[in-house]
DNA sequence: GAGTGGTCTAGACCACTGT
DNA sequence: CAGTGGTCTAGACCACTCC
């Protein structure tokens, strides 16, 4: 076993028994060499390892500290049909039940939210999720939703709608409205779109570099979910598409699958 | 941007483009640090990024390979259904429907396929999970599936039975009665049991060292999914539990979730 | 044996954080 | 200012792969 691989599992295990508890701060890399009789850079090496799993979190001149094993937020799909409920319910009821709830999952009051709109013509792999032409305009809204408390933010979002099928309704056009009363789906249902079905498809890959920083995840280890997330209306058309980036070591999907009962049973 | 960003940057692009194909052979870490006018630390230190971004693959004593981009395997929830109604069937086309496929979505015939039970007993969570009282002796049983072509792991699979409900059939505590034909649906249905649901819990961590050596997965970088399947009997008991390992980057789940219509509609 | 990557050393200089 | 981590150098030695 390799010298840096002995002071990784060393420290693993100390943060493992909480001998360095979440918080704490490890020796600098000069007094960690000194300690186990290496050089700097066998050190960096190990500690490096322990950033990897996402163990610990380094600030640039003050040091290196035990991370909080954070805590996972919960994603059901149970949330989309409680949406579509919503739609139907008078304005003053639907207050807070923005486009943030939905692609996130949270309900909380205190969220800071962005949202910015642009107009891009439709990419390859768009034009065959919508079946539309390539090329055709679409109106994309970026979503960043970031909790008051924390500077990092909860999820990143990237949503798409055929342009001309918004501007049904000029106020769709305009970021300014976010976050809208109600979220995507009273949105579409005021161009008269009704969803019939939501596909969630999920994914994971190492985030990019502004992600990981927007997300507060440390650049290396720690993976980014992507879910892509279709909805489709009851006229069959895909309705709105959105790439959710989710931090993966903060989020836990669930979804339960009902089974038909066997008829001799 | 630092030297080893830029050039990590450089070998991205070259790989993006196709400059650098699939397969293809990076130079020795000498003549990129000839190249790049650097030293071979900061020629390694980039090459370390792009494997962590799961781009190059490292053979010791042959080079540095541009990995191909992996194929994902898609899992959706519908096999459980599937499963289910296939234990109804005759034995004879039952064959190939073993746990294995149940637990990896694939329905290969050319897998390599090892399976080995111990008896353990039941820690804090699972006893929560099953209700049951911590130490109770559970049948803990290890999947191993590997496909034929390819040296790594599909998935690893970790189930959990209560030990003295399957030892109502004796057949099912024989590691080597498996792959058995029909899978985890059938042996319950061996033991009076039907199921009613099944909760996916999907969470994505970094590879353990042994985890990451048998799915083929570079220690650091790509990430693993685990998923907790929940499988709950008729008798709102939990029938069985498992964890299963997949390889970030070749699994993709999807689920669909279908929302009710609006009354008014 | 020649070539490859894996580990490790002993430093240097810079950028960021606090007092 | 002192202390921290981030970058970078120029080498050494070992383990693995292939011929």
């Amino acid at each position: 076993m390799a010298k840096y691989e002995r002071i990784a599992a060393d420290l693993r295990q100390q943060i493992a028994d909480g001998t360095l508890a979440p918080g704490a701060r490890l020796n600098a890399e000069t007094e960690l060499a000194d300690e186990y009789d290496v050089s700097v850079p066998t050190i960096r090496q190990a500690l490096n390892m322990l950033r990897a799993e996402g163990l610990i979190d380094t600030q640039h001149g003050k040091g290196r500290f035990v991370r909080a094993p954070r805590q996972r937020v919960r994603r059901t799909p149970e949330r989309y049909q409680w949406e579509k409920a919503r739609v139907q319910l008078p304005d003053d009821e639907r207050v807070g039940t923005g486009a943030t709830e939905q692609d996130t999952g949270l309900t909380y009051q205190d969220l800071k939210f962005h949202a910015e709109y642009h107009t891009v013509p439709a990419d390859d792999q768009l034009a065959r999720d919508f079946d539309i032409e390539p090329g055709t305009q679409m109106l994309e809204r970026i979503y960043r939703t970031t909790s008051r408390d924390e500077s990092a933010a909860i999820s990143l979002v990237r949503s798409y709608l055929v342009h001309d099928v918004a501007a049904m309704n000029p106020a769709l056009l305009d970021a300014s409205n976010e976050p809208w009363p109600g979220g995507t789906q009273h949105q579409l249902k005021t161009i008269g779109i009704e969803l019939d079905h939501i596909t969630d498809e999920i994914t994971a890959r190492p985030p990019l570099a502004d992600e990981a920083e927007q997300l507060g995840i440390d650049a290396q280890g720690v993976a980014v979910f992507v879910l892509k997330k279709t909805s489709v209306g009851t006229n069959g058309n895909v309705a709105e598409l959105s790439y959710v980036i989710l931090p993966g070591d903060r989020t836990e999907f669930a979804y339960t699958t009902t089974l038909d009962r066997w008829e001799n049973a």
